[in-house]
DNA sequence: ATTAGCACTATTCATTAATGAGTGCTAATA
DNA sequence: TATTAGCACTCATTAATGAATAGTGCTAAT
């Protein structure tokens, strides 16, 4: 029995990596044909696509090859061949040259950074939203983790007998209001001095030092005799409890539905419990937060099941300081990955660099 | 040739209304027959169904007569017919009494009330996200008008060289931000005396009151002279100048994709568009804001041509004094009417009650 | 006024056959 | 020895056919 070169896999198995270049070269033409059609590519068609000549016959053995290495499937026997996870892993990996931002994408984006005096928020919002237009996918952005922003300012105001409104201000310019019930009817005055405490006290400082700080403090007794530190260690306590579990945006979740790829009933219903139960892809926006560049989970790569039909592209957004949450799509598994990474990318760099501007580092 | 009573139309044409009243019936069970199956209803299985007897003959001379007067429609010769928008809409208004919420809704609902110092913003998105899960359509609310709300309190805190946090809390515990720029380095001392004018000036007031006082105040000259007044008015003017477009939140858009009403691809991309375009869906919330009760929009009614397939049930919501915004169920023309009414209504009533809890006035 | 009966119509579903894209294997070729 | 041509085979897709079915409209009988 003859043995065959089984391509990729073996890469330096023997002198020749020729016919293991061209097995990758196929491939990749494979994916990008399959990305292009939607539609299970065939010994034939690609020989005529293909760079270098080829007849279809090598081009089947070829193809049976990486069959066998798992980086295509055929649907059924007399069909052409569909490539697996594995093979747009291989594809992403081999990306070398990411294409230039055209000049359209460029001037779609723009609005972006068009804004003076726009809350985080509606950045973020718009953002996702010009995001979904580009890609026609599903578009996701987390809101700026509270727990690493430092504090700017925070304000304490009374609103009624038994209610104070608090504004933390965050170096990142998000603002975050909440209303806490007292049971003392503290005057705006004591309130005032309370508020100076805690800003000489913490500006500067992340909100997770702030908390960590307060509860030291209330353990510590060394504000017990101070009646008004004490007091404003109570309230501080209670303002900068709001552990927010971290927001996201999601924009053109439909687009999604109209792509082939989900028509399925229960493709659909996936999705549709995908996003429902936002832990899953808030969960891998959290995790593109720790290194930079873009992150890009592949179909069966995610821990969600039902996520294992689309891919996921992420890339982080930040300050000049601070990493602060991630903007993504989510896409089918055979979506345009070099269109797609750099729009991301370039998305992505577009918001840092409008948040930069607006923060107060 | 006989001269047959067209049911509904001529009521009250002849003596005998009896005829009539059987017409209507009949059509009414057609259409709970079409809401609950989706599918065309034929003369035998309604002689079935239909609560006194009637041959399927007779049934088909009625429904012949309620199809040339354009309340039912026949997808093809042989087949049952299927209720129009007409139909629909007669269905409606013939509703004399509402079903008793069931137990299970006003279960689920309950979190909607168990709120404090919650931000009105997520008791809303709570409520819309509920609403969608109870319905299993595509809801809609339409946050706080800000022009007609009154203000609570207004503060302004500097947060850098050039730049004013600016927070307004309404009567309906409503809080904005905005962050303004200004050319002068104000202390923050002279802010304070500005909030305190402010305050004292426009408490109580509407915006759109606000607004308007200020702009006169700019008009007259009774500030022109004195420095911190004319400060006070410019800053002022500024500060209420946030004329934000009104939000809506969206919640299980997805779902009405699963509903069969929905698959062919045009009314996907129908969907898709009346979502994106938000301000159709805006336009009904907003005037369903101007009179009380539920406000019903049935397919063809409503004036945006992409939600010609779709029904709108809308209800506003306010606190003790003034309506603030509405909440609503966008879905398919064959909805089920009665249950998906009283649930918007309910959901609003609950949603009224909870924001009026926590409203100043 | 109502109903039974019958002819007629259009959809749906299963079966069949033709078509065609694609594979795998073998033998010929460079 | 690697490549290619040729051929038999497979299986999805498509169109055509026919039976079964659900429904209507009309007419005549009740």
């Amino acid at each position: 029995m003859k043995i065959r070169v089984k391509g990729i896999e073996n890469q330096g198995a023997n002198g020749k990596t020729n016919s293991n270049e061209r097995s990758m070269e196929v491939l990749q033409s494979i994916v990008e044909n399959y990305i292009k059609n939607s539609e299970p590519v065939g010994s034939r068609t690609l020989s005529k696509t293909i760079g270098f000549k080829l007849s279809p016959a090598t081009i089947r053995n070829i193809m049976s090859d990486l069959a066998e290495s798992g980086y295509l499937i055929q649907t059924h026997t007399s069909a052409g061949r569909v490539p697996t996870d594995k093979a747009y892993r291989f594809y992403v990996d081999s990306i070398s040259k990411k294409p230039a931002i055209p000049e359209q994408i460029k001037q779609k984006l723009s609005p972006v950074s068009n804004v003076q005096g726009t809350p985080v928020e509606d950045i973020l919002s718009k953002a996702v939203h010009l995001l979904a237009e580009l890609t026609k996918f599903a578009c996701v952005v987390s809101t700026p983790k509270q727990s690493v922003s430092r504090l700017q300012r925070i304000e304490l105001i009374k609103i009624s007998e038994d209610r104070i409104l608090v504004i933390l201000v965050t170096k990142a310019g998000v603002v975050r209001d909440k209303i806490i019930f007292v049971k003392e009817n503290h005057s705006q005055e004591f309130l005032s001095s309370v508020t100076s405490f805690l800003n000489e006290e913490f500006k500067n400082h992340s909100m997770q030092e702030i908390r960590e700080g307060i509860h030291q403090s209330i353990v510590s007794d060394r504000h017990r005799y101070h009646d008004l530190l004490a007091h404003a260690v109570r309230l501080g306590k209670k303002a900068f409890e709001l552990n927010q579990p971290g927001e996201m945006f999601i924009e053109g979740q439909m687009n999604l539905l109209l792509d082939s790829h989900f028509h399925e009933q229960s493709s659909v219903r996936s999705l549709i419990d995908a996003f429902e139960q936002k832990t899953a892809i808030m969960k891998i926006l959290d995790e593109s937060m720790k290194n930079k560049g873009v992150h890009i989970h592949i179909g069966i790569e995610n821990d969600y099941e039902h996520l294992h039909k689309c891919s996921l592209i992420t890339a982080s957004y930040r300050n000049k300081q601070n990493v602060l949450g991630s903007i993504g799509v989510v896409g089918p598994t055979s979506m345009d990955y070099k269109r797609i990474i750099s729009t991301v990318e370039y998305t992505a760099k577009m918001l840092s660099k409008t948040i930069s501007e607006q923060s107060y580092d």
